[in-house]
DNA sequence: CTTGACCTTCAAGTGGCTTGAAACTCTAGA
DNA sequence: TCTAGAGTTTCAAGCCACTTGAAGGTCAAG
């Protein structure tokens, strides 16, 4: 029989800890004394405390541990406490690998520079929305703008203003020529609904639902479209340091959408589905 | 300008977190109504929110973002941070592979039998302790308990009880052969300290430095000499299957030792110094 | 002007402990 | 047998990075 200090330092495990166990009830001294309230372990304890760090070490919360250590946990229920913690800690070995990666790139960085660049791609996941739009091929940007305008006006009128979300676009040309954008544009709806909105005789917006994109690479446009480049450019370069690649059409989503003669204000976010290159 | 909900969705941060930020002074909005407390943020915020949470993604603590984004921070000391994390992040990512083959190992048992074992074999850290041995050829069984008997009886006579600690052995033979055992024996010491005691007119004990050892593998015998092997070899069998390798000669520490009459009662740590084999 | 979505502050809770204070107990050595 | 000092007790608070909930105030669409 041990007192609390000697068994801790057999196990060492701080006698703070073994007190919060027995508070917890995780695992109690084989005697406490009633009068003194002095705590008394024995040596074959030992091998149960090491059981219970052993299945805590695994990452298991404590709680878990008591389950197991104390009830009859069936092989089968055991099975899948350690499956799951399997795949969290594969999880956790991917994330750390990416960050060990991010500080590499920025002590790099720090190397040749100085100063710390791109921090305004960021990696996000997007769920799936509901999209009011046209797609339409422009073969110039004053037709695109008039486009723009129209849906502006009209748009607004026909769905109520809570259900209306921001205006976006949808890049669907592969390469980006002013005089041959084929381009979607609309509004984002927040709840879906079945409507169509006449623009002009022969030009109709419907709706239909955007994917969701699990990872997109985003970066934010302060400005006109002619700030967009540098933007384009910082999720292209992102994408190549971090081994991602591109997987489908951009988005452009206006978070402060553009005003006559405040063009120059206007914020927008730009979102590309990427994937991981394995390897 | 956007009110804290709004923000948290593009920002695709919890308005909780953005209070939280507001309260600690990481990151406050640009306006709060002097009336309402309402907090207002601006787009261009977005981009300082995304430095903070690339920062904090790296697995900086608030304190250090903190430091980082309000203070001018010299290159030098950004480099000895992103260092420091680049250490951390390498030792996370060996802690959760080695988790994730025990979780493997533990799922394979399960297949297997039904039952984990081997869980009184544990990994630990040893210090470096001063002992007060003699170092001896045993050639039988019987003249080593009749030493260990000396100087179970001697030493505590010589020695402050304060400053004795557990009986213990090293194992310096390589194999196991109980004809021809070469053994230290004697005492672990709590305070280092100078002396010599002599045990008959020919063997003296003498005080030397064990070792620390940095990592050792350790396993609990509880009865005599002949409940060892199946401690031995489930070290033998956790070092095969982990990859270690044993790298010097092995201790034995009497946590309860013998008493006449009660030695099935006697508790021993065994104790190897190992080290883990590359690849 | 009403309604209901949105916002506020404040308090408490989370997990897995650690630290500290004030008081009590044990034991080696005189 | 006494004493000093090491060891132990309980209880409360603190740690991080938030989240949850209650009670009440504000905003804007219809």
């Amino acid at each position: 029989m041990f007192r609390i200090g000697e068994f801790s330092k057999i196990a060492q495990v701080p006698a703070s800890q073994l007190r919060y166990y027995d508070e917890i009830g995780l695992f109690t001294p084989i005697h406490s004394d009633r009068d003194t309230g002095y705590r008394y372990y024995s040596v074959q304890q030992l091998a149960q405390l090491n059981r219970i760090l052993a299945l805590k070490d695994l990452g298991l919360s404590l709680e878990q541990v008591k389950r197991l250590v104390e009830d009859e946990v069936s092989a089968e229920e055991i099975r899948g406490m350690l499956t799951l913690r399997k795949a969290q800690i594969e999880q956790t070995l991917q994330a750390e690998a990416l960050r060990l990666q991010v500080v590499e790139s920025r002590l790099q960085q720090l190397e040749r520079k100085g100063q710390i660049q791109d921090d305004n791609v960021v990696l996000k996941s997007l769920p799936a929305q509901a999209f009011l739009a046209l797609r339409h091929r422009c073969h110039s940007l004053s037709e695109t703008f008039s486009i723009v305008n129209d849906i502006g006006q009209i748009v607004p009128r026909q769905v109520k203003t809570k259900d209306l979300g921001r205006f976006a676009a949808v890049i669907h040309g592969e390469r980006f020529e002013p005089d041959d954008l084929d381009l979607e544009l609309g509004f984002l709806l927040n709840q879906d609904m079945d409507i169509k909105v006449p623009l002009s005789k022969d030009l109709e917006m419907t709706v239909r639902e955007l994917p969701s994109i699990p990872t997109a690479l985003t970066a934010m446009r302060f400005g006109g479209p002619e700030k967009g480049i540098p933007c384009y450019s910082a999720i292209g370069a992102w994408a190549e340091t971090h081994h991602y690649q591109l997987i489908g059409p951009g988005r452009e989503v206006f978070l402060v959408p553009p005003k006559p003669g405040h063009e120059s204000e206007m914020v927008v976010e730009i979102q590309y589905p990427v994937t991981a290159i394995a390897g």
